[in-house]
DNA sequence: AACCGTTGCCAACACGTGTTGGCAAACACT
DNA sequence: AGTGTTTGCCAACACGTGTTGGCAACGGTT
């Protein structure tokens, strides 16, 4: 907002704003929306509370910028069959471990109506589509992408919210031995007779 | 800390706290930790916000109070060994629709960690014990117990929290049909060789 | 060198929060 | 009837929050 929202040149403070970006991403993964202070995010990036405004208008406004995610879903025509719902927790252990932004959606989720909203969009959107390549029936796609949804959040809910011991302790491989069988039949299992 | 801790004869004000216990489940469930307010919840119990403060010392003590919570667990002993997940399945399903207590945990669970820790606590004590009951392993037993958590709070939170269309629409029975095997592989399944 | 937009900090505001102390009415008990 | 306890409300405090406006230093352009 405060230049030509499709001006491809580069600002000079362009670091700054990167820097306010990963310090939200940081503390809101950590402590939530409404716990992560403007105050508390500013003193991360070594910056003036102020300067977070003016380059992201408001605290939801930050959390927008911040909380962008992009599933990266990989390509699921070239895979057995038979192996989806491996590949499926494989790639999602992967892809949130060592990047909070998923944590961070996950967390303020729970609490703010924009990021749950988001949250809806995301799995709504990627996953269902996703699923929707293979798949057959309208409907069924898309209850098939909310069950595959609910193993794969529960997963992250338990492992990296509230930090269950035994879901904490279980190496990825482990995870992977329990979990992709469900991912599997909720992919291409038979629905109801 | 009001009257002997222990004494049990009914106080007058018996009524009031039982509304305050209420109105703060409510609103802890439908707007987390921190935005619930206690002069908001104060308001719903039409009560002053220093009764409640009185009542239960702090806000903090509040939660405490509200977030009591037991999984009441049937008892699994007699059930055919075949349809544990499903028992189970219906078992969470009932128990949450229509108790705002849960829901108030697990969105709390999120951003406080007392309430994650509690989270913890119901999870790993009754839980974990239920599932000793007829497992053999110690900490096959413990992980058996975390899968089943994950797999029921992702249900929980895809559907009562997050309000993924799909996993909101889908009826008891639906739910039941695709999640209960899932559950019946985490209790029984044979462990990775 | 003079100019103008950008980057940054400081101080402050308005507001909502949890929490506290005091005081009046209602009650229980002798 | 009188006394001590309980229940409730009011007003206020101290504090942290998101947010704003102004002002100094810097950078590039002419």
């Amino acid at each position: 907002m405060t230049a030509p929202a499709h001006s491809t040149q580069p600002r000079r403070s362009d670091v700054t704003r990167a820097a306010i970006l990963q310090a939200a991403r940081e503390r809101f993964a950590a402590d939530g929306y409404e716990r992560a202070t403007i105050r508390a995010i500013a003193a991360d990036a070594r910056i003036d509370p102020s300067m977070v405004m003016r380059y992201y208008g408001s605290k939801e406004g930050l959390f927008g910028a911040a909380a962008e995610f992009d599933l990266r879903l990989p390509d699921l025509t070239d895979v057995p069959p038979g192996r989806l719902g491996e590949v499926l927790v494989r790639h999602f252990l992967a892809r949130w471990e060592g990047d909070d932004t998923l944590v961070a959606l996950l967390r303020a989720a729970s609490t703010n109506p924009g990021a749950a909203e988001r949250m809806r969009g995301i799995f709504a959107d990627q996953l269902t589509s996703t699923v929707a390549t293979f798949g057959t029936e309208e409907t069924m796609t898309a209850r098939r992408a909310g069950l595959v949804a609910s193993q794969i959040l529960g997963l992250a809910f338990t492992r990296y919210i509230v930090r269950l011991p035994p879901m904490v302790e279980m190496d990825p491989e482990e995870l992977v031995f329990w979990v992709a069988p469900t991912l599997q039949r909720y992919l291409t299992g038979q629905p109801e007779s």
